[in-house]
Formats: structure tokens, sequence, C-alpha cells
DNA sequence: AACGTTCCTGGTAACGTTACCAGTATAGCT
DNA sequence: AGCTATACTGGTAACGTTACCAGGAACGTT
């Protein structure tokens, strides 16, 4: 029940009933040093009066808050959205509380955001790092601070994180091409300092590599982050002298934009050239021609990395070494890619 | 800087400048009684010992923490997810931090994250009520604690909110509708314990009285959130006796869902069946149809409604009258609802 | 020179909670 | 009956901050 509103403390209780502050404190938090009957008398005068704690003042007493920071890149993008969504289930099924801060995909904005968390008092950090610097981390990181990093990660940190293999997600999807018969793949990838551009571009010319075809550089375009920038970073490629019959995307996002890009030049899907996403975000099926996508388990890596943080903080687990994951990914093909008559 | 993480307190840069804690506190506070000289080697030590201010602490101390609830109906809602984009910015602008909840669509899940941020001694609420009960709101709003409604509201209830224009915008889509010519119209309205829902309606029936179109109620069907639910709750009225012309669609998710029921059936848009939105989620102009649709201010909402809180919480503005805002919206007329060769 | 005024600074207490230690009463033992 | 052990309870201090009041120095005024 949302009783009335005000601050009601210990003392209140302690004076309805008698006991000093200390003895209720004790019952209410379920020590064992408090008889059964005292107990029973707390309870109900705290429900009584609608007790609720004060968190502020356990949290400057005990200096555990209860309270995890957030720090996402852009909470508008359906992936982030997800993860946070993730998050927040996590947090409230292990009672904690979550603050939320955007970086914009800025980098002093996410210096930003970490200094108003530690502020803040919070607990631990889970953060999805923008990667156009790593010191911000690094400090976090030297300094001992608990945190996680959610969606992307360092290779060279180490640090603890919960990402989706990115690595593998870029083998399966370009394989899947190759394995339909497109033979002339283009890249629309993301920004190179984040992570998963990175290892998604190394699937990708991995998987080429294994099945013989030759990477064409001059098929291969970074920095797209937007559906406008799949637009426009696709343009050249796709009305180039070599044009390709596949573009692997960086994200469902720049999938939209390149199969903008290929109807604006006259060109249909998947026969004149095909399309594939990553993530699958929820969108994508619902599409005229369904996009092929890498499904990464968006909320699962929320949840786990809440939990992997929590479990950090309250059984000091293995504090020493950092805990590293690459969550399974999974190919979901869809008309984008399917070659008529398969 | 990040700098180290261990809590510098107040007394630190006492200690290290020789001054009192008070005076310390006051120097770093803007407050008017402080020497020149004095205030400058104390910021100066804080800034070499990397001070940062423990917000629980001043919290606890001054009973303003800083920091407001905020509490959503689900994030991964791209709807919501842009509301709280613009709720985050805010709030960084204007110093405060959030707390995120979300309620899941749940009464019971909505209680319980107002009694956590109450717990936490947040300032004031955010809340995208659930609506299908209200006594939460209610008691909220007799308790006299700051909040705000956000994208919903209760017509019965005396509370301030900033809301998008739903009555326009259904009323304006269909009224686009009747003058493309369609002129049998179905709707596929969302729950109708939810004010946009019943407000979108009365639009659209506002508008066909308007045009002297009678409203056939079996061609108007409610509870429609997803885009599942948009399949299967348009399935009937498209394969019923009298097929709609057009639907207008509780939301561009639940519009998604229709689509795809459209198709399914056969029948192409616009057609044979035009299909209209509601929201202009970022996807919506990317579709091979792109989706005709109401745009309302998403971020803009989060906004408005963070500044009007805190204008609140500062300068207790006006706080004996309530502000109440419907934001305008805006119809974004495109392929999904254009009669051929207009 | 004595006085009031202004400006700056420090001391003390308090916000609500919990940790630690000390105290009291009861029970169990000889 | 007297003793120790046990079970429960209360007092005090502290977390880091700010509000309030009081004190002291420096200045100008008569």
């Amino acid at each position: 029940m949302v009783d009335n509103v005000k601050q009601v403390t210990l003392r209140d209780i302690s004076e309805l009933t008698g006991f000093s502050i200390n003895t209720v404190s004790r019952a209410l938090n379920d020590k064992e040093e408090v008889r059964e009957g005292t107990r029973a008398k707390i309870l109900a005068a705290a429900h009584k009066l609608g007790y609720r704690p004060n968190r502020l003042a356990k949290g400057l007493r005990s200096s555990k808050t209860g309270t995890i920071g957030v720090v996402v890149t852009d909470v508008a993008n359906p992936f982030f959205s997800a993860l946070v969504k993730g998050i927040a289930r996590a947090a409230r099924d292990l009672d904690y509380s979550i603050i939320l801060q955007d970086s914009d995909e800025d980098y002093a904005g996410e210096e930003e955001a970490i200094n108003v968390l530690l502020s803040e008092q919070v607990d631990g950090i889970l953060i999805t790092p923008v990667q156009s610097g790593k010191q911000t981390i690094e400090r976090l990181s030297e300094s001992q601070f608990p945190f996680v990093l959610v969606g992307r990660y360092f290779q060279e940190l180490d640090t603890n994180y919960v990402v989706p293999d990115d690595y593998l997600g870029g083998f399966m999807v370009t394989e899947h091409l190759l394995q339909q018969g497109y033979k002339r793949l283009a890249m629309v990838n993301g920004p190179l300092h984040i992570s998963s551009a990175r290892e998604r571009f190394q699937g990708f010319s991995d998987a080429l590599m294994k099945y013989g075809v030759p990477l064409d550089e001059s098929l291969v375009v970074n920095g797209a982050l937007t559906v406008e920038e799949g637009i426009e970073l696709s343009r050249p490629i796709l009305k180039g002298a070599t044009r390709p019959s596949a573009v692997v995307c960086y994200s469902d996002f720049v999938a939209f934009g390149v199969m903008q890009a290929v109807r604006e030049i006259g060109l249909s899907i998947p026969d004149d050239t095909a399309v594939v996403g990553f993530d699958d975000v929820r969108m994508s099926s619902c599409l005229q021609v369904p996009l092929t996508t890498i499904r990464s388990p968006k909320e699962e890596l929320g949840r786990q990395a809440m939990q992997l943080l929590v479990d950090r903080l309250e059984k000091n687990h293995n504090a020493g070494e950092t805990d590293k994951r690459k969550l399974a990914v999974e190919l979901v093909p869809r008309e984008s890619s399917l070659v008529k008559g398969k």
C-alpha cells in the first residue's frame, strides 16, 4: 500500500511500542536476538504506521545503498532499452534500485555520468562504454570500484563483462549468405572503436576466408550507427562499379537504412541484393520483407550483468578474478536473404 | 575526471586547509559569507583531493536528494524509451538523477515501484500510470507528494500531467482517411482503461460524426498493445462480412501487426486496406510501405514533465494549482494511407 | 578610546540508521 | 541460596553533511 508519505522513523515505532530504537531496528532487520513476541509487536506497529526505511540513512550508516548505477549510450535505441529492461527486472528481483544515466554516445558524457553515480554512492556500476576513449574505464578499474561492462568491452582491459558473441554472430550471418550462394558481400559496419563492430567484422572476414571468397575492401565501410548513416554510407557502395549481391549491416537499424537505399536505386530485396542485420530488434520481423538477423539475448545480457555485479558485491565472490561472458547468439533467417525457390 | 573512488569528505579538506568543516561546506556551496581567498584555497584542495559530495549525507541532512523517481510501464517499448530519453536529458541539464522503475504494465508492480521510490527518498516522481486501477495515484495525490503523470492521465483526477493531445490525434488521422476517400473505417484500439485509448477513440468517433459517416461498432475492437495482439484482434475484422477499407490503430506497434494480418489475407496496402498508426516510432518511416501515423513529441513529453516537476520542487511554483498540459501532435501522412494517383 | 557594526569563522547539534558494548533479568546449575 | 550462562534489551557513537548560533577580528564612527 502506498500509505501516507511523510517519513515514519524507527523513533516513531519505538515510541509507539515502548521498545528502544535499537530493538526496533533489530526486529525489522530479522536479527536473531529479539524475542518473538517483541518482534511481532514491532512488526505490527511498523505496519500500522506504514514504516518505510529511509535508504539514505541506511546507506550513510552502512555504506551499502542497494543502488546500482547504469550508464547506456542511448536509451532510445531498442537494443539498449531491451538491455535496460533486463537490468530493471533483475534489479527488482534482487531488491536493488537503479540510477539511469544516458551518455548520448559521448565520451565526456560518460565520464560525467560516472562521476554523478559515484557521488550518489551507488554500490556498483553497469555500463555500456562509449569506447571512443578508455581512460574512464581504466580509472574505474584501477580504483577497484565494482563494475561490469555490458554489450561492449575492451579486449585489452581485464574487466568483468557480459557481451553477445559478436564474432560468432558476424561469422554465422556471413556463412549463411555464402551458403545461400551470395558471393559479392559488402559490409556496412559501425564505428571501429566499438568492440562489437570490430568483432563482427572479424567474423565476417574469417567466414569469407573459410569459403575462399576474397575480401573486397572497397565494399567495406565503417561508422554507421543510425538509419540515416545506413542510407548515406551504403549509397556509394550500391552505386559503385562492383555492386554487392548482399550487404551485412552493423545493426538492424543500419539495415533499415540500407534497405531504403537499395529500394531507392530500384533494386529488389533479396533478389538483387540481400540485406542482413544484427540484434533482432522487435520490428525486424514485421517488415514486408522480414529481415534476416542475428538475435542477441538483449534482456538476458542485462539480467546476467546485474546478477554478476550483485554476486560480486554480496558474496565477494572470487573478487580477484574477473568474469568474462560471451552469450550465445542465434541466426534468424528471414526473407531478406533467402534465395527464391530455396 | 574519474579520480580515485574512495570517499573524500569535507573533513579531509578541512584537515588539508586548516579551515573548519563548516567553512569548507560553505565555500563549496557558494554561500556568500566566505572570504574569497579562503574559498579559493578550499576549492583548490577539493579539486586536488578529488572531492565528490556524498549525496546520501546531503540528502539525509537537507531532505532534498536531487533524485527523481521514474516509473514507466515498459522501457523496452520505443514510445516509453523515448520518453525516458527526454527525462534523462532534462535531468542531466537540471542536475538531478533519476531512479528508474519498470512496472511491466502491472498494477501491483506500479504500487511496489512507488513504495521503493519513496523509500529512496526521491524528491518527486514521474509516472506513466498503468491505469488498471487508480488508488495508487489517488493516494499519492492525497499525500501531497510531488508527482507528474506522463503520457497517460486520469480525467477524473486533479493532478499534474503532460500528455500528447490524443483526442486531436485520433480526430486528425481519421479525418485524413475520410478526406482520402476511405469510408469503411475500423479501429483496433488499446485497452480502454488507458486514457490515450479512450481519447483516441473519441477523436475517431467525433471525426466520423463530423463527416456524417456512421460508426460501425462491429469494426471496433479494444485491448491491443503489442504486434501480436494487433494481428490477432484485427483478423476477425478483416475477414468479416463488411471488410474495412482502412484501419486506425492504437499504436505503430499494433499497426505493424495489422499490416501483417492484412498481407496474410492477401490484401495490399493501401490499395485494399489503408493502415494508420500512432506515435511515429523511428522505424515506421523505414517500412517498404511507410506508415502514416500521428507523431507525438515523445522526448518533449519527458522533458516538459521533468521541468514541470522540478519547477514545483524548487520554486514552490503555484503549488496549489495543478498544471495540465496537452502537447500538440502532428499528422505524418505516408504511403500506407495514400490513395493511388493522389 | 570606547563603541557598534560588519565580516568571517568555528562549535554544536541534528537528519535516520546501525554497530558495538554494556546492562539486566531469567533460567539452569551446584 | 548463590553462582554463572544465556537471552534479550538499551545507551552511545558514528556515517557526512548542513543549519543555527556564537565568537572574534577588523573597521569606521563619535
